[in-house]
DNA sequence: CGGCATGTTATCATATATGATAACCACTTT
DNA sequence: AAAGTGGTTATCATATATGATAACATGCCG
């Protein structure tokens, strides 16, 4: 597991558009279907997430995926 | 493994660019540090691919991430 | 104080991405 | 015809993402 940098500037723009929004990272996790445990692990940046988790992460958080990979890097 | 759409639409987006550049799958593969098949898979959507590894292919491809995740969807 | 909400971390089982190899197809070139 | 080029697909082993559970910390509030 590799681009720790990666994950961790997309984790921070998950939590920014998160908070907000004024959602919980408990109910995240549930619009995306998976606990918060696991929604914790990535956005402190903690996995390698694939496209399809990134893709349900945008679509509850009401944004495009661009705007979670965008971290103007 | 779902998103059969998305990840095709960023396959589609890939070849799409690697073509502009005039390069291979097999030079892109090399580039990225894998096989040629393994990249075919990718490019035909038939994987559910990790950030780090579209990010391996962005930075081949000499484009930004957003680049290849922007479909425009 | 005792609950409650929010978030973090460790750990586990299971599914699957990754990396590699090999066989194959369609073309092109010699 | 034979060899080379570019791409596809199947298959395998191994690493790791995912999904879940549980224990914990912190802050707030009744």
């Amino acid at each position: 597991m590799k681009n720790f940098r990666l994950q961790r500037k997309i984790g921070e723009k998950i939590i920014q558009i998160r908070e907000i929004k004024g959602i919980t990272q408990q109910d995240l996790a549930a619009a995306c279907n998976f606990e918060k445990s696991n929604m914790s692990r990535i956005e402190a940046g903690r996995t390698n997430f694939t496209i399809s988790t990134l893709f349900k992460i945008s679509q509850a958080l009401g944004v495009r995926l661009t705007d979670l990979v965008d971290t103007a890097d």
